[in-house]
DNA sequence: GTCGACATGTAACCAGTTACATGATTAA
DNA sequence: TTAATCATGTAACTGGTTACATGTCGAC
C-alpha cells in the first residue's frame, strides 16, 4: 500500500479497510504496527516523524528503492496462488440434511439480499472509477471491482437458484 | 461430518479433503485428531474401538443424540456469515501499477486457465449426482457444486475481461 | 524388503485476533 | 465535559499449520 503513498499505520489501517479488504482482508492494526517495525528493521520503509498542528504527531513510513523492488518481484515473480474461498452458508447447506430445510432458505434468502446489496455498493464504485478525471489511473482498482461484480451476481444467481431448488423439496414433503 | 456416517479421523480427513475442501478447508489431520477428543470431552461424540482384519484397528466416532441436536442447531440458528473470500490474485492486479503488466496478464491467462478446468471438474460431479439412483439424496451436494460452477465460470469471464482491458494498455504504451 | 495405503498422534511454531492501555485534539 | 477522530502500542490468546514420530498390513 505504500506503494501509492507514504503513509502512517492510522492510515494504512483505513486504507485497508476500504482497498484490500473487499478481496482480501483488513489486517487488525496491532498487526500494522507491528508489520511496519519489521519492515522498517528489514530496510524495506523508512519511518520519518512528522509533527502536525491540530492532531496527535504520527510516523510516516515510505518504500526505500529496495522496497519498491521487493513489491514489484512479488507482484512478478511469486507463484500462482489459489483464491481462498470460504463459506459458512455453503458449509450448512451441505450438511442441510441434519436441518430443517426453511431455516436454510431463510438463510439462502439473506445471502442473496446480501449478495445484491454488494452488487449494488460495487456498481457505484464502478461508477466513480469511470467518470474519474483522466489524472487518476483507475485502472487497477476498476478490474478489482469488476472481479467482485462477477462474484457477487454469481452469488446472487445461485442463491435464487438454490432457494428454489429447497423450496421445491419442502413442497414435495 | 459424522451427521453422515460414523467414521474414524482417518476417515473424516478422506472426507473432508474432497467435500467441504472445496468450499470451506481442509483441515490438516493434526486438528481432527485433537477435536475428536475434544467433541468426546464435551460428550457430542461417543469413541469406539474397532478391530480389523488386513488392516490397522481404528477408533470410529459417532454423534450421540447431543451431539446431533447441536449440529441441528447450529445449522438452524446461528448467525448469517459473510463467505471469507481470499484472492492473491486480485491483490496482485490491485497493486499492478507498481509491475510490468505483462506479468500480470500472464497470471490471469493462468487463472482463466485454472478456473476453466474447475468449471470441467465440478460439471462431472455435477453429472455424477444427477445421475445418481434416487436412493441417494443429493440434493445438498448439489447445491455446493452448482455454487462452485456459478462462481468458476465467473472467475473465468473475470479473467478474460481482465485480460482484454491490460492488453488494451499495453498496445498503446 | 520396500512401497503405499491405513491409522494415530506430539511439539513447535505462526499469522493473526481481541482486549487492554494511553494519549492528543477538536467540536458539540 | 464528553464524544469522536486521530494516533500508537502491548499482552494474551487461538485456530490453525508443518514437521516429526510411530506403527500395521498387503502387494509386488
Amino acid at each position: 500500500m505504500l506503494g501509492f503513498n507514504p503513509m502512517s499505520g492510522y492510515d494504512l489501517k483505513q486504507f485497508a479497510d476500504k482497498s484490500i479488504g473487499h478481496f482480501y482482508w483488513s489486517p487488525a492494526k496491532s498487526q500494522i504496527y507491528a508489520e511496519l517495525r519489521r519492515l522498517t528493521a528489514a530496510g524495506l520503509v523508512t519511518e520519518k516523524h512528522v509533527e502536525q498542528d491540530g492532531r496527535p504527531d504520527k510516523r510516516v513510513y515510505a518504500l526505500t528503492s529496495e522496497g519498491r523492488e521487493t513489491l514489484a518481484s512479488w507482484i512478478e515473480n511469486s507463484e500462482f496462488e489459489q483464491d481462498v474461498f470460504k463459506s459458512n452458508l455453503m458449509l450448512r447447506v451441505f450438511f442441510g440434511k441434519s436441518a430443517d430445510p426453511d431455516s436454510l432458505i431463510r438463510l439462502l434468502r439473506q445471502n442473496f439480499d446480501f449478495e445484491q446489496g454488494r452488487v449494488a455498493e460495487l456498481r457505484a464504485m464502478e461508477q466513480q472509477c469511470l467518470t474519474a478525471g483522466p489524472e487518476h489511473d483507475t485502472l487497477f482498482s476498476l478490474l478489482t471491482i469488476r472481479a467482485g461484480i462477477h462474484l457477487a451476481e454469481a452469488a446472487v444467481k445461485w442463491s435464487e437458484e438454490a432457494i428454489k431448488s429447497l423450496e421445491a423439496r419442502v413442497v414435495k414433503a
